[in-house]
DNA sequence: CGCCGCATTGACGTTCGTCAAGTCTAGTGG
DNA sequence: CCACTAGACTTGACGAACGTCAATGCGGCG
């Protein structure tokens, strides 16, 4: 085994608790070392796939953040999620044959590239592999349920508070701080997420600060009263 | 062969241009006659299932419209879509083994019970059953990002307009007519799709009329001028 | 025939977007 | 190393779009 292959194998990935291997066995794990093809570096700002590109393979975070983003003819685009290491992105792209959004680094990121036709193989062998692919497709739908609730029944404060408590519950599963955070995106990508303005979202954290609910350093967020954030999205709760 | 049996068989399904089997060969649509356990009828403003109940089937729609809905413990909820002949729903449910949304039928309506593990186990026996599933998911996933960008960045008479072509379209696919479309959801029912009060969808339509660009009678509208509604949705075309 | 849910319309209020000015920060090149 | 610049962020004043509240009309169902 030399070490390139050690390197790009799921049985070894500090991510395997996150990622694609979740819930396997370790005879299933190693039979699914094989569908990762390569790694992929992808520098900030750039994109991992664009909208019109043929759809080849889904891809498996490992480090960085993206975001991925939908446009009409016109100018209008609406970031549609966040992305961070163990979620797997591209799935868009397999109704067509072809990507329907692009995937931006928001800071420089690696993924593996697992073609999509080695997953449907293995998915044929591999029972809890298959089971696994149509969990993390229906877990996406049900995160853009979400979203659609949000974008069309919240307001500004909720908006951005329910972002917040997701972004650092996300982080926190990675291992980092249940209260810190740092903004891997701008104020007018998180406003084209939420369906506001960034002048909007800037407002909305300065009242935040006013009322001691958070700490901001520009991309530096503390949260100081988590509660409040959770009362905001959920009054009933 | 039982009448029975007939009954319940893909293979001689008027919908298998639009359903499950579309783009499978005789001999595939044949291996995946198994797929429907049972027929489900369903009544106006009956759940076909509710959210927190178990997972345990997909549904296809053979007759009727149905809408489903998500809802925050406080009263918020949002409609996050509607479903006619030949669409799939309860793709929400794989991730957990339970549904997080309800679906409620808008007319008396009929559906194909396919028991999940049913389509899993065929699914790794027929290669074009499995794409299919996937592309399935893929394009609920695609849907709802177009639905974020309606909800993020669309005014009002956008998101009417562009909720009006979408089901005069898929309604046109099914052998209605182009122009004309009997809405089976009240305009709360729309308004909470596109993320609007009631009040606004009807101020809206009104204008719509006074503009010549459709008429109405109640639940019932004709679109006299589609392209002005195309160029609401995207002004650049 | 009467009732109730659905729809329409108007008056008014709130929230958020728009426009503009100004500050801060990080990155670049001298 | 520092000055410069472009992009990111903040804040204020104002206006437009949409929500809220309320009155009224309409139509289908029992």
């Amino acid at each position: 085994m030399t070490p390139q292959t050690i390197k790009v194998a799921c049985s070894n990935c500090n991510l395997r608790e996150l990622c694609m291997p979740v819930g396997l066995t370790r005879e299933e794990l190693s039979r699914i070392d094989g569908l990762v093809a390569t790694r992929r570096k992808v520098k900030r700002r750039e994109t991992l796939f664009r909208n019109g590109e043929r759809f080849t393979s889904l891809y498996a975070i490992r480090t960085g953040v993206f975001k991925t983003r939908v446009a009409s003819e016109d100018g209008r685009d609406q970031v549609t999620g966040f992305q961070m290491a163990g979620e797997i992105i591209g799935l868009d792209g397999i109704v067509n044959d072809h990507h329907t959004c692009d995937a931006v680094a928001l800071e420089d990121a690696e993924v593996c590239v697992m073609p999509f036709d080695r997953i449907e193989a293995l998915s044929r062998e591999v029972p809890s592999l298959q089971r696994h692919v149509h969990q993390i497709m229906s877990r996406e739908i049900v995160r853009e349920h979400g979203v659609m609730l949000l974008l069309g029944s919240m307001r500004a404060d909720e908006r951005l508070a329910a972002f917040l408590l997701n972004l650092v519950e996300r982080l926190h599963a990675r291992g980092f701080s249940k209260s810190e955070l740092m903004l891997r995106m701008t104020r007018e990508e998180i406003g084209s997420y939420l369906g506001l303005k960034l002048e909007t979202v800037s407002r909305t954290l300065s009242k935040f600060v006013d009322d001691h609910i958070v700490e901001v350093e520009m991309r530096h967020v503390r949260i100081v009263d988590p509660d409040a954030l959770r009362r905001m999205v959920n009054p009933a709760a």
